[in-house]
DNA sequence: AATGAATGAGGTTTCATTCAT
DNA sequence: AATGAATGAAACCTCATTCAT
């Protein structure tokens, strides 16, 4: 058993039980190993879940991001929420979102991931609204004000599932493309 | 002490210190009573958190609403934006708000209810819009998918107060007004 | 099961198994209740620590004392030695001396307690032997010399039980009675 | 790593400590090695214990001493003192003389090797009390009974330092040398 | 000679709950 | 309507110890 399995596990618990059910007990009853050995690996609870941040946090949030804007819309768009779905639908890296989903309200440090996701979201869908607006390739008013609109609902369709952001997306191109 | 006194109580723990830090003792504590007594009002704390669920929830989802559409623009959208505050931001609902984020993941009653919040802003927001492009006074390409957007951008904005719905809806009306 | 039952076992615990042996499972199980209800009665074991000092404090120092020193010398000191050992040896606090008398090293407090008993006796000898000295009763060279070695040797003799007070004290009569 | 640096640790800590905060973990950290090289060296926590007393009681108990009582009182009280302050107060023993007196209650060691001490001093006090007063040279009634207050109040004073022992060292000469 | 990993036992504490009063 | 007293279960954590390497 290594700190890295001990992270995935309660990680794991933590999305599919919730926060509270994260207990040492359940996460050794995963592990199939005893309490007490959990504390060898980590001096307490709480030091376990900051690792587990730290894990997460080098994990995703230096993602790196390209797009060819010489590509059309379509592809841009395509490219970028493949990027996207790589990071909050991965199996590996989805239970940090679950994490940082509940604990956003309770949690200084959920929070401030969480306004991290927000922001880079919003920062790449500023990029690629202005670069299609200004080579006439969509015809958007306000390229700031849509990419807010846009990334918040990116953002929102990708951690709560409510939102099918394939067909969102689709049709978000469809309507403001350049005829 | 009344039912809806624990009630009340019970919110503004879930919402000042978090979901897992309301325990019939801090409860009991916050309302300067003796923990047993609250099992006289309440058939212990799954029935209380119910109870919390079904007062909030007839507080909040009935909530009636009508614009007059005759009124301009700004008219508008201020009064139907200080009808979602009086929803998600005054002091005797903010804490069911806080509530339904914390458990989104975790309860099913809070994610229905947060849907049902979403639902109604963005019915809410396909309505105006509707109307206010049918009456050209909004230049809006397609009604529905930016009532999508609209929508969760202000949901977002009005429970996260990550954004300022108020600059943000100026700047709404500012870009899509109708010269 | 009161507080004072309590106190009272912890103390007879730490008398006669040892401080270290005192836990909240071996008070549970002298008082015959499940642990979790000691936590009704006090938050945690150490505010119970303290509230044994606090009890027992109350109990012994404020013992009063008077000698009737128109007595003969042998009687003022057998008063004495019964005030002593009434205090000392009493089943009722000989635990809290037996507590002191482990902890003086390691609490504050009970170190404290500890020099408030060495300073009682030592008050209250070199009073003894002033007034018989003076009174040409007793032949001592010096009075504060003689009542820090005889109030020492007291101490260690009550507390310890390794030395017979009783007979100390009538063979230091035999020796520093006047003639 | 020596066995012998493992039981200087271990008296460290109990000294600076206190007995019960010497873990196999807190003496590992102290010493810089793993929990388990500790067990190498010995066979559990008690052998670990014994060897403590073992080495400690080599140490001290077996420490020569001779007066000269042809030289003056003065003389043969400060080589006495010297001596003692040796065994007590050396940073090398005081070690141990801290851990018999947290354990004189509870282990038979500790008691044992602390009447040890007592008797050691309260013979070499009354071989002085009887040489200095055959001689002449000290005006003392009983050697005997003095050399038991005289002893006893030296322990207490070297071990528990409440009292200043050469102060009092000198006070006595002076009381009781002859003019 | 040392240690990484694990563990059973037992420690302190908190939780929701009950029940007689 | 309220509460004093108690409790089983389970939480977190530490302890001394073992054993393969």
């Amino acid at each position: 058993m290594t700190k890295q399995e001990i992270i995935t596990a309660a990680a794991h618990i933590i999305q599919s039980e919730g926060y509270d059910m994260l207990t040492m007990s359940s996460l050794a009853q995963a592990l199939d190993v005893r309490k007490a050995s959990l504390y060898y690996h980590f001096d307490g609870k709480e030091k376990l879940i900051d690792a587990i941040y730290d894990h997460y946090e080098r994990e995703c949030l230096h993602l790196g991001f390209s797009v060819d804007f010489s590509k059309d819309v379509r592809t841009v768009f395509s490219t970028a929420l493949a990027h996207w779905k790589s990071i909050f639908m991965a199996p590996s890296r989805s239970p940090f979102i679950s994490l940082i989903q509940q604990r956003r309200e309770i949690d200084e440090r959920a929070w401030d991931d969480s306004n991290s996701f927000r922001l880079m979201i919003a920062g790449q869908c500023e990029a690629i609204l202005d670069n299609l607006a200004a080579s006439g390739r969509l015809r958007i008013t306000s390229a700031r004000l849509m990419s807010l609109m846009l990334s918040t609902t990116l953002y929102e369709g990708l951690v709560s599932q409510t939102i099918d952001v394939d067909a969102f997306v689709e049709e978000f191109i469809r309507t403001y493309e350049a005829s």
